[in-house]
DNA sequence: CCGAACTTTGACCCAAGAGTCAAGAGATGA
DNA sequence: TCATCTCTTGACTCTTGGGTCAAAGTTCGG
């Protein structure tokens, strides 16, 4: 790959962030290629050189974000060694929500629907958040059948585990550092409780 | 009360409710003023006469949406008869998830945060927030102190139950209307075990 | 150092949507 | 029926923000 080439992923590598960054703070419509230009030191011209218009940047956004997220997920999931199904589980909901308050603090805002994305990407979304579900839809089947857990409803866990996910980080933002890190370490404690059997 | 009176009261009672559908199924940002009117069979400029501009209208439609539903699941809780803590809990989070899905379907968009709702809004938002909350947490501390419930966490715990009614509708809009009772059901039943001592 | 390819700029266009208002249409009550 | 008060209209302005583009600036190989 030319110099000039390896410039210009590296310089679209960017723009994606800063978009992505922006779109998670503002949701689609209060987004402004603007403000995505003034954080780059940019004009909003420049952007339209590397993307066809709005709706495409978002799209590269969301497709960056959520790839890098749900890949993030999938290699946690195989690199967590073997151990009581539901120490596993827990160590996977911690990472999984530490990642998400820590490193893409707005990211999940992408993945919440309210907001009106343009239709084809909410098409997206949704598939990306199957591919994301999955890996913990594994961990609780495998656990139901051997016995490990038991849940009223694979999907209605699965649910609840997700919708605590996504709101974490706004949850969390309000907490100072210390707090942060404790309400992390209970959510996941709490959502481990979902999956083993009640007295 | 004149006859006037009461007429024009009932004009902004309709045109706030409108408006909290339109809110609700777009977000800030997305909703024009154009469909409102359009809705209410009006022009946009009969909207001026009752509210001074957008963020009035909006603030209106959160202040009434959110009063009412929390009254409600207050009226609820108060209304709901003694019996053991775990079938108590279980019914307030059933009929209040039932609430959510069938009569407010866009309703909790509404307090969904990443759209960007003017600044005054956010914080009258959490404020309803808070109240709400007030409700599942006199619950549980109770039920903690009687030492039949066990949580990690309370605000752990509230934010989890939290999280998950209020993305219940989007969830169950997607379903048969069947298969969308069977689902509220299950997930009342997994959010009780939140609060149940594990094995 | 030159020319070609690549990149950025900023002025510009345009549509959408918030907000205004004078004029008129309805109600109401004496 | 007239006078007044209430309400609605539709045409208007103004701003914002998406999108375009010719021209200027930058980079790079030869």
């Amino acid at each position: 790959m030319s110099r000039v080439q390896r410039k210009r992923d590296e310089r679209v590598r960017r723009i994606v962030a800063v978009a992505a960054e922006v779109f998670g703070e503002r949701g689609y419509e209060a987004s402004t290629l603007e403000e995505v230009a003034e954080r780059l030191d940019v004009t909003k011209g420049s952007l339209y050189y590397y993307f066809a218009g709005k709706d495409e940047l978002a799209t590269a956004a969301i497709e960056t974000l959520g790839t890098d997220w749900t890949e993030r997920l999938e290699a946690l999931a195989t690199s967590t060694g073997d151990r009581p199904r539901d120490e596993r589980l827990r160590a996977l909901l911690r990472e999984h929500i530490a990642i998400a308050v820590h490193e893409y603090p707005a990211a999940l805002r992408l993945f919440l629907v309210p907001d009106s994305w343009p239709a084809a990407l909410r098409m997206r979304i949704r598939e990306l958040r199957r591919r994301h579900d999955l890996v913990f839809r594994r961990e609780i089947t495998a656990g139901v059948e051997a016995g490990d857990f038991a849940v009223v409803s694979v999907d209605a866990t699965l649910q609840a585990m997700h919708a605590t996910m996504s709101q974490a980080p706004l949850w969390c933002a309000h907490l100072a550092a210390e707090a942060r890190e404790q309400a992390i370490d209970d959510l996941a404690d709490t959502l481990v409780r979902l999956v083993s059997s009640p007295r």
